[in-house]
This record gives C-alpha cells, sequence and structure tokens, in this order.
DNA sequence: ATTTTTACTGAACAACGTTTATTAAAAAAA
DNA sequence: TTTTTTTAATAAACGTTGTTCAGTAAAAAT
C-alpha cells in the first residue's frame, strides 16, 4: 500500500515543518514569547492544526528541546584528540561555552526553563543529556587513571565541574552578573573558566 | 496636617500589604504562575485596585526582589567569626546554599527568572546584591592577604566562586540534575560543595 | 455512486495583564 | 451645613494567551 505510506510521510514532514518552523521562533523569540498562534500564521495553517501534531505547547517545549539536546551531543563529540585527557577534559569546558553561547536559547530550554505546564516525560528522553555526561565521566576518569584527582569521587567531581561551567554561563545567558557586579565584564566569563582549569589539574 | 499623614500611611500600608500577600503567593506558586487576579483575590480587592499601587507586575516583581536581596544580605551577614578568613570563605558557600535552599523562590526570583516584560531598573536596584559580592570579595582579598591564591585574580576568583556555588543550586532550584544524571542524588550537591572548598585552599 | 475516513478550520472558552469610564466615599471649600 | 473637589475602588472591557470542539470539504475506501 504506497498510499498510506505516502501519507504517513506527509504526516511526518507536517509534523516536522511544524517543530523547524516552532524552532526557528523559538531561537529568535524565546519560548515563552513565542505563541500557538505566532508558529501558525508562519506556516499558513489554523493554530488548532498544531494541535494534531503535538498534544500541547508542553510536547512541543520537549520535542525542541530533543533537538537540542541532539546537537549539544555533537559538540561534545568535537573534543579534542589530546593525548593529555586534562586538556581534553579542559577543553569541554570550551566546548560547553561555544554551544551555550551560539545557542542560549536552546540552552536556556534545555538547562533553566521549566517546563511550561504539567510534565509528562518519557524515560529516555534525557538519554542523549546522560551521554554527554558519561563523556565528561569518562574522561575524569581517564584523568584519574592518568594520575590526577587522587583520591577524589569521579561522580562528585564531575558534578562539580558541570555545575561550575554551568553557573558561569547561566549567569551571563540570563543575564544576571549585573546583579552582583557593577559593570559589564564579559571578560571575567572567560577569565573564569580558564582559572577553573587551571585548578583541575592541581586537585 | 494630621489627616494627610495618616493617608500617606494607609496607602503605604495599603502598598505593604499587597507586597507581603504577592510575596506569598510567589514563594507559594512561583512567580509565572501567580496572577495579578490571584493576588487580587487574596486581598479581597479588585484587579484594578492593585494598579494604583504598582505600574505592572514588572514592578511588583521588582519590589518583591528587593525583598529577597535584603533576606539574602541578612544570610550573608551571619558569616562566621573564625580567624581563619578561608574558614569564613568556606562558611559563605553553605549560607548561600541555606538561602537558597530555604527560599528557592526568592532564588529563582534574583538569579534565575528575567523580569516578565521589559525592564526599568532603578539605579541603586542591585545595591544590596551588591554589597552582598563585596562580602565574598572581602573574604576573598582576606584571604590573599593570609597568603591564600597566590597569584590569582581576586575578581575572577570571585566570580568564579558565585558561578560555581549558583552553578550547583540552580541546577537543583530548576530540578535539571535529572538532565545529565539518572537518579536522585542530594547527596551530590553538598558534596559538591565541599569538594569545591577543599580544593580552594589549594588554588 | 455512496459511505467512511482524513485533514483542517472558525469559533468559542477560560485565564491572563492591563486600561478606562464610572461610582461611592471622604475631604475641602463654600 | 451644604456644596464642590479630590480620592479610592471597581465593573467592564480589550487584546492576548493555550486549548477544545463542532463542523466542513476533500480524499480514500467501499
Amino acid at each position: 500500500m504506497g498510499i498510506n505510506e505516502r501519507r504517513e510521510r506527509e504526516k511526518q514532514e507536517m509534523r516536522n515543518f511544524i517543530l523547524r518552523t516552532a524552532a526557528d521562533l523559538f531561537t529568535e523569540l524565546g519560548f515563552e514569547k513565542t505563541s500557538i498562534r505566532t508558529i501558525a500564521e508562519k506556516i499558513e495553517y489554523s493554530p488548532a492544526t498544531i494541535y494534531l501534531y503535538f498534544k500541547d505547547k508542553n510536547e512541543l517545549f520537549y520535542a525542541i528541546s530533543q533537538e537540542a539536546f541532539q546537537l549539544f551531543f555533537k559538540y561534545f563529540q568535537t573534543v579534542s584528540q589530546d593525548a593529555d585527557p586534562m586538556k581534553r577534559l579542559q577543553g569541554l569546558g570550551h566546548i560547553y561555552f561555544k554551544f551555550a553561547f551560539e545557542n542560549p536559547g536552546y540552552y536556556d530550554l534545555m538547562f533553566i526553563l521549566r517546563a511550561p505546564m504539567d510534565v509528562e516525560e518519557t524515560e529516555d528522553h534525557w538519554e542523549l543529556g546522560h551521554q554527554s555526561h558519561s563523556v565528561l565521566t569518562g574522561l575524569v576518569n581517564e584523568c584519574i587513571a592518568a594520575g590526577y584527582f587522587k583520591g577524589r569521587d569521579p561522580d562528585v567531581l564531575s558534578h562539580l565541574i558541570w555545575s561550575t561551567v554551568h553557573g558561569i554561563v547561566s549567569l551571563k545567558v540570563r543575564d544576571r552578573m549585573k546583579v552582583y557586579i557593577e559593570e559589564e565584564r564579559t571578560d571575567l566569563i572567560y577569565q573564569s573558566l580558564d582559572l577553573f582549569n587551571d585548578i583541575l589539574e592541581k586537585v
């Protein structure tokens, strides 16, 4: 039955069309300010049509966040080939920065925004997040094997590293450095990461 | 003219009444889900009345955040009297944690949430944020004077410390640890802080 | 040719932040 | 004391928002 196949394909194409438009609009305007009606207008369909492909705005949220995590994981895979795992670990911080500042809307969605309404997460929804995290833990363990981080718990270390980089990034992404620092100091962001990377060698 | 004074007093009381109710509701429901209409119902006035005392929801946002920063600064002033500035600095992290986890709604408002609409900040709006930050920089400088952090830039160090603690806190407050860690691991939070404090001595 | 299924939409609902015309009460002026 | 003016509060409405549902026109199946 080629007809049913074509129909299924068209359905997926439509879903994808909505998703891409929504992701674009979201990147441009932020998630909160991107309304179903705006998306509908852009794809030249009625708002109700969107609900034939996505249960609600929440599901759209998770679908876009999936795309974001895919891109995030791609960034993570560009980790350097350096023989020293510490060098690779330090580079990972810069990769994290790169993703966050090149895709602040995505970053917001993934690590800061709460899902708009009630949550119903698939069990494997964070799969790529976990995989990205194991890139980090993998490097940490390699570092330990190479003699770094003597006597440290790799889980705690990984969580501290993730938190630190996320902390620097999120204060910038949410424009919250002004809360405690008077002047605009973008330099502090990169210097903090460099300092942290520097410290890591001595932990 | 005692009458005008009484009226001015009543006006302030009403403003305060709204503010306290709004802050309560916000702490309970979060800022986004606390509507002007809900506040109005709770104070048993019409929604329009609130607009006689606050320009818009934005102004309410900033007024509540002022209260939050006052409380935050109070917490910061409970820093220990230890002779070793490093000990005091390490204690400050725990104080930060205490504030954040005892007042997650406030923390959200201060360091994570963006103001809902257009921003019009008073110049001294972050005054208490800056003061809190100088408690940190003060301690960092004391540490340097005591022989710690040799050759490190105190501004960069302070920013790194703030970011790290904020990073740990905000991932928890926004329930985003699950993004990269499968199980619930509250222990990691405190262990990460302890590890970071431990590391600080060796920077 | 007729029935059934599909894809889509217009109109409506409830809740939101906000504005405006109006009213009732209080204060000031006569 | 009576009249005028100022004030405080509100009901009703506007333009949004996410979401639902009855209805429609076209396509597919019978």
